[in-house]
DNA sequence: ATAATTTCTTGACCTATATCATTGTCCCGA
DNA sequence: TCGGGACAATGATATAGGTCAAGAAATTAT
């Protein structure tokens, strides 16, 4: 398998990301999110004509490889780590729309700009996909097709769930679902009561995600703390005494 | 065709609709949204097919018709009127998720209960298929899955602005987002410079869509009023003498 | 190591929007 | 034509969260 690395260089802040590859990658029946993702709808034979369209890309923290407006060639396959996706406003004001982890799929797009950005939060691996390949394969098989739908109708409820924290909920309770919310990430459906986890972003980040302000953030995670509904341990580990409670305040059962 | 109208006995407010109606509805091809929906993804031999899993209702307004975290039966496809779908927080907060009107579809779900609620904002008529039915018939038929992937798709690109607006825009921002919306959801692409809405909905839903109270919205319009923005004729009828205008504001460009 | 830089926390103060209260307007039914 | 109930507008006041400012901690660079 052949990963890219993108040099810092041509990755600062700022900047348009131009994604580099190989002309392919061919072993996704070995890819580590061979389970996850649009690659769980396929079989063996399948996947083999997928490997020749696709490439594989790392892309270092803190890198957007998104650009808001910008034209629609790529799908992806997040295969490794955290990306964040926003929206701004001409201002500057942020609206991080979701954070997602592996086995996501990423780029479905109704025009052919992109609605929204996409950054990395910490070193991520993508599986990179041209938008028109990607049509023909799913012509070829509706499985991947079939996939991209049920996909699309999580992150729908995801976002329906988001706008009722955003319109209605507390500060109290937007950082309660989102320490849910990342449970729920890593965890999936067996959430054990007693949980960690390790916040790979920044307030910043979870303040533009959360639709508050980074003081806001931090005066409620030390509220979180003096309530001992959290520990904070060493840089971005958190501990949680007891995970119903935390559900509990995050859907407004304070 | 065969339309039904549900007795306004059983259909008060806060209790459960149950669906009643006829055992198929013979002429999709003849349909008045033959051109929208899903319906527009098939061609006349498929529709004949559609039509013996499709049933009218017909919905008066105010009434729920799916309740939250019930059991998800049926799919939807609004052919009159606008509805309104909403989630809920346990102690009453609201937001509404979304206004949808012809044409559109309703009821993709994940799981098998429903994940939002959805209530006739004003006389609504709707092509219900029951979910099985519909699966199945996405087998025979792609295009019809091709059809929900582009709608859901749409969906979601809607969802990202409503998160940017709640997460991140003023009152006065919001307030005109949701006009410029509505003008969108009226002349599609060709909005003409100087335009009239009629809002169906209450000021009550507007604020449960914009996250704000009944009392913010209403001091909003009039501001806007006293701003010449907007011109509030006789009852829901709002003229925009600049839909440009209106427009920078609700993106942030003020 | 140590300086430079970014991220985080906390305090003091402020403002946009919420809450509470009142009055006005529209509609529909008797 | 009147009366009642929903809906809307507006004023007075309260407050959650924003803004501004400063210092502490963590991270990165030299």
């Amino acid at each position: 398998m052949s990963t890219v690395s993108l040099s810092d260089q041509a990755l600062r802040r700022p900047r348009r990301l131009v994604l580099a590859g190989m002309e392919g990658c061919t072993n996704c029946a070995a890819c580590e999110v061979r389970g996850h993702g649009v690659c769980s709808a396929l079989a063996d034979k399948e996947l083999e004509r997928l490997s020749r369209a696709a490439v594989k890309v790392t892309v270092p923290a803190g890198h957007m490889f998104i650009e808001e407006g910008s034209d629609a060639h790529d799908f992806f396959n997040v295969t490794g780590g955290t990306v964040k996706l926003f929206k701004s406003l001409p201002d500057g004001r942020r609206q991080i729309t979701g954070f997602v982890g592996v086995g996501h799929f990423l780029g479905l797009a109704v025009s052919d700009h992109y609605a929204f950005g996409a950054e990395s939060v910490e070193q991520v691996q993508l599986c990179r996909f041209s938008r028109t390949k990607l049509e023909t394969l799913m012509e070829e098989f509706p499985s991947i097709e079939r996939r991209l739908l049920a996909e699309a109708a999580n992150e729908l409820v995801a976002a329906q769930d988001q706008m009722l924290l955003l319109g209605r909920k507390t500060a109290h309770e937007r950082v309660a679902s989102f320490l849910y919310g990342r449970l729920v990430e890593k965890y999936g459906e067996h959430i054990p009561p007693v949980a960690d986890i390790l916040l790979p972003m920044t307030r910043a980040d979870i303040a533009d995600f959360l639709g508050l302000t980074v003081e806001t953030v931090s005066r409620t995670f030390s509220r979180l703390r003096r309530e001992h509904l959290i520990g904070v341990g060493a840089g971005q580990d958190i501990h949680i005494p007891s995970v119903s409670r935390l559900e509990a305040i995050g859907s407004g059962d304070g």
